[in-house]
DNA sequence: GTAATAGTGTCTATTAGACATTATCTT
DNA sequence: AAGATAATGTCTAATAGACACTATTAC
């Protein structure tokens, strides 16, 4: 291999198996809103290595059908879901030599946000069993296999600390919600009360929602029911949710 | 490969080329402070693929020589500035089927903070020149190796979004420093000017900073010199900073 | 009517920006 | 003393939390 090649020539020669190449996956972390807990979906393995134990759904990249990293995160999750437009964040990428048995490795990690009552869990072939877990159930009792455990723990924080200068929420409640079930969605992330006048003093600021024309009713009085705008990103706040006093 | 190996069995027969593996690497985007501007370095390409270009510092995971994905980072750094114990933070990880033509490529991307003049620029046998470039000079004008040019863009919005509501820039000024060209550090890295006044009460409030008892002598009356405190991580503001009005 | 939750008005405490003022050095 | 920059005092405007109050439904 010397610089006189071209490039052509270089490519031609070029073989990946001749360097260290880590074992490359793609982790997910699919957050949803169940019985008023955050939760988190997990998969028991269904082959080697870590057989039988709890894992973060992922896998390899798919050279065929994934172009982008993203897209074999959406696999997975539309693999193990059936939901194919989550709100999809890139967390972090882990890479050891003792994390695989199978030896050096690296995984990026992406979290999802999704409403699961749009979901019907299926596993596959490689795995047994998939559940939603209470992320307040993810403690020193429960193993997970590999280091997933503080994959998911880096996710969580991600989570957490944007709900706080973010709308993020609004991607873990169905199309139409009323403002109360939203701050509840905060809540509960947060793991803190919030004052209602400063909520939807905040929301009403960053202009985010719209009003479906419908309303939610209970034994009550009604609710407006809103949606996120058609341009909805998210939202960034520049001072964080501050909470009681 | 059936479920009733053990999982010993399994590893003695695994072999990681019959899977797809990307080709994975790790770049940087090392920033200092020179000419009152912020500058990244560059490095020319030595090697095929894309030889000649400029393109960000980076390559491979050594298997002997990193035990985590953070020990290429540093070790990349420390090859082309002798800097070994920087502000270290990873950004995102890149990964397509096209942009590299060597195949499928994933690069986790890591930005550096240094202080320039502790820096001893060295090439080495993968690239014939290394540079100082300002970021405003990094345009439509100036190409880029690979996707290097998102890549950085991605560094360069991180590093601006994390100063709105952190102490980053203490990583870019030397041991000893005053509160005016921390100041001016903030400024040159926001594109704006801050209230003198604010700033001070925001580095105040934080305490991450102590006093060295020297001071900066001119030609004016002297400033006191700080130092950031030893326990001293980031820290994390609850607002941004705001501007003029 | 009562119970319950939705939604609003408004006070107060906090705090960031503005900007004037004072302090301390060199020449 | 003049010039320069460091450092601080203090006013004002913006805004988040607190909390009381009104509104609208089911029963």
């Amino acid at each position: 291999m010397t610089a006189k090649q071209t490039e052509k020539q270089f490519l031609k020669s070029y073989n990946i198996h001749d360097f260290d190449v880590p074992l490359t996956s793609v982790d997910m972390a699919i957050f949803t809103l169940k019985d008023e807990q955050l939760q988190v979906l997990l998969v028991k393995r269904a082959q080697h290595p870590a057989l039988g134990q709890w894992a973060l759904p992922g896998g390899f990249i798919d050279f065929k059908k994934d172009k982008v990293l993203a897209d074999a995160a959406r696999r997975k999750l539309a693999e193990k879901t059936g939901v194919d437009t989550p709100y999809l964040e890139q967390v972090a990428t882990f890479g050891g030599a003792d994390r695989d048995p199978r030896g050096w490795s690296v995984t990026i990690t992406y979290f999802a946000l999704i409403v699961c009552d749009e979901v019907e869990l299926s596993g596959d072939e490689s795995s047994d069993d998939v559940k939603w877990v209470p992320i307040k159930d993810i403690t020193n009792k429960l193993e997970l296999a590999f280091d997933h455990k503080q994959v998911l723990a880096a996710c969580i924080e991600r989570l957490k600390n944007k709900v706080q200068y973010t709308s993020l929420p609004v991607n873990l409640l169905p199309e139409e919600f009323t403002l109360t079930e939203l701050q509840q969605t905060f809540e509960i992330i947060l793991d803190k009360k919030i004052e209602k006048k400063s909520f939807r003093r905040r929301i009403d600021d960053a202009d985010i929602l719209e009003e479906t024309g419908n309303m939610k009713t209970g034994s009550n009085r009604p609710a407006k029911l809103y949606r996120a705008k058609p341009k909805g990103e998210n939202f960034y706040f520049t001072r964080n949710i501050e909470g009681p006093r």
